[in-house]
DNA sequence: GTTGAATTTAGGAAAATTCCTAATTAGTCT
DNA sequence: AGACTAATTAGGAATTTTCCTAAATTCAAC
């Protein structure tokens, strides 16, 4: 959970979260729309996949990586619970 | 924004957030709850603050620290884009 | 098996974060 | 005003993060 956020808490990491909700990406295209050496997304990449956000997989000869929803919803269980957005069980005190 | 996920990727600051759920407390008192120093616990206040996650008001001779619910709301909506729970404009293509 | 393309690992420099102690500020209360 | 309390700022050491270049790995395809 720890790792969940960290990896969030960084601008291109959350980029390139956003750009997989179309769908799988290869690391190569990936790295490609971004200003920075392939080494340094790869990077991203394992932090991405340490928090459980992202899932590589084979695609001929490249890898793509693939967004997992689960480890959303999982930073967005803890925020709700937070905002109430959720409810604990609060809000059913009739008056 | 980026200051708002980099305030969440903090466990302590995660938690000085859940201990404002029910109200509002004093800088004193949350830096008491902590094996840290007071000082330390202040700087993470900043950051939390300088993310728009709480607000500090004057109670008596204390500060009290509030969560401020819009920004953890900002955050859900962000990951709420990513995972399609908040729907972008996708699921209305009926088959 | 060798070649070649896609991707990752290694090693290391620069910058940012975290946390401490000591000193300071801000405000309350007599 | 003066003393006392609550909280913050300053300054700095240890650790972690970020990003680079160069080298190694992994497969697919011939």
């Amino acid at each position: 959970m720890n790792s969940l956020f960290k990896a969030l808490s960084h601008p291109v990491r959350r980029r390139i979260i956003a750009m997989l909700r179309k769908g799988p990406l290869a690391s190569g295209d990936i790295a490609a729309a971004f200003d920075m050496s392939w080494p340094t997304i790869t990077g991203h990449l394992n932090a991405l996949k340490e928090a459980g956000l992202v899932s590589p997989e084979r695609e001929g000869q490249s890898i793509r990586y693939r967004l997992e929803i689960s480890a959303v919803e999982e930073a967005l269980a803890f925020l709700m619970d937070l905002s109430g957005t959720g409810k604990t069980d609060e809000e059913e005190t009739p008056t």
